[in-house]
DNA sequence: CAGTGGTCTAGACCACGGA
DNA sequence: CCGTGGTCTAGACCACTGA
């Protein structure tokens, strides 16, 4: 087919499919009803499947689609608000926070961990795993990185492997006196092994935030806290106050 | 190089190939350095040109590489912290923060930024827009909404159009008692205006940081500011530590 | 102008989920 | 088993940049 016509701006293909689609989401279905599938969808339009693989890519980084292999493309519910910034301002796992441990063990993290903990090379450090459930979907997963001499009451192997071991980590932590900590939001894509905890694909967008923990000795602990990018909101509300209802900005 | 060879777990190859560029790109290669071009980069690894460009879209996404059409790839800088949630926590426009006021203008706002407002529909806005530069580069496009209720001291016409009008409007802002505020933190795509400001194509990656003004009569303003995720961290330091170098999460 | 990345096509096969 | 989305190919043309 011979593309397009006379286009003064020529806008791409894939850019105007995904109005068009977004308009459509808006005006013809519900949350958590089913598109027809791809090939289907291309056909209607007119253009290749790549196409239209282009423009649901971008609705589903604005969380607007969710699509999973095997199943279908369903109409992604508005992004859950998740605090970030509020609850005390303390040690990890003070409250129930939504946070589950999963487990812990003694490593060697890399360089750029190496660097945010100010500790030097070769030096024992715990490494805790958990998971952030809210409203029954997993939202998050988590590093933790407490060098073994932030916390010298713990010794080695005090507790077996699982998520004992892993509340003792933060038992630990939890004596220590807080002086302040550190907080960064950046755009990563999911590691294997997070992008498992998450139920996403390897290489899914993900928003990382990165928190360090100082006491008066310097840095206590390192968080890297990975967000699944499509259905969560990030809020660091100071007053507690809720966004009750917004939208990505296109 | 015939890449790789029978993998019992069939891995995408551009998930592969992405790793192996990535190790390239920290072992032979230094920031601002051209890369070969994508043609001749999918010859030498064996893969269609698509496939390799599914690969270094994901290391862009990551903050890895900068691609500029007609120019060609070079490997970015690692990312630059900006700070949003330390200076103060004042109205905007307080200090040299790096923000400059572009226009103002007076307008009705969508359905979504009204409800952040909570004011009703038709009533006006003073819709104000500015640019954030930090060493050289835009970082970041905002769109400050004040309805003109909240700045009765405004009279509609008192500045003509363009950064007087703006520099007017966060002036009368700075008049009222901020009583709090609210942040959130989500992955959106670029709109085309926001895409021009930031020197990107349409669609491009963004953090939207969405804030919230209270005074005691409710919320005074909101504005919405969108930051290239590519080459963006976001830093929220009660404390003001920088974190000095860091590299995204793979 | 030549060379770059950006868009688009029309196929193909594969991995996964559910019936 | 079938239908879904995920991956991959080998082309083509376009828009932009800089010399």
């Amino acid at each position: 087919m011979g593309t397009t016509q006379l286009e003064s701006v020529p806008e791409p293909k894939y850019w105007h499919l995904k109005t068009v689609l977004s308009e459509a989401l808006d005006r013809d279905f519900a949350v958590g009803e089913i598109l027809p599938n791809e090939r289907e969808l291309a056909a209607r339009f007119g253009v290749a499947r790549a196409t239209l693989r282009q423009a649901l890519e971008q609705l589903e980084l604005e969380g607007r689609l969710q699509r999973r292999r095997g199943v279908g493309t369903t109409v992604a519910p508005p992004r859950v608000g998740v605090a970030v910034g509020s609850t005390g301002h303390g040690w990890p796992g003070e409250a129930a926070d939504g946070w589950e441990a999963v487990d812990a063990v003694e490593a060697v993290p890399a360089g750029a961990v190496l660097a945010l903990l100010g500790t030097e090379a070769g030096r024992p450090v715990h490494t805790v795993r958990r998971t952030r459930v809210t409203q029954g979907q997993a939202v998050a997963a988590e590093l933790l990185y407490v060098p073994a001499a932030s916390v010298p009451g713990l010794s080695a192997i005090d507790a077996p492997a699982g998520p004992a071991r892993a509340r003792a980590v933060l038992r630990e932590l939890q004596r220590l006196a807080l002086d302040g900590q550190d907080r960064s939001v950046e755009l990563g894509s999911a590691r294997a092994d997070d992008a498992k905890e998450l139920d996403r694909l390897p290489g899914a967008p993900v928003l990382v935030v990165t928190t360090r923990y100082f006491t008066a000795e310097g840095t206590a602990a390192v968080s890297v806290a990975t967000y699944r990018a499509d259905t969560c909101r990030l809020t660091f509300g100071d007053t507690g106050m809720e966004i009750t209802e917004t939208r990505a900005a296109s």
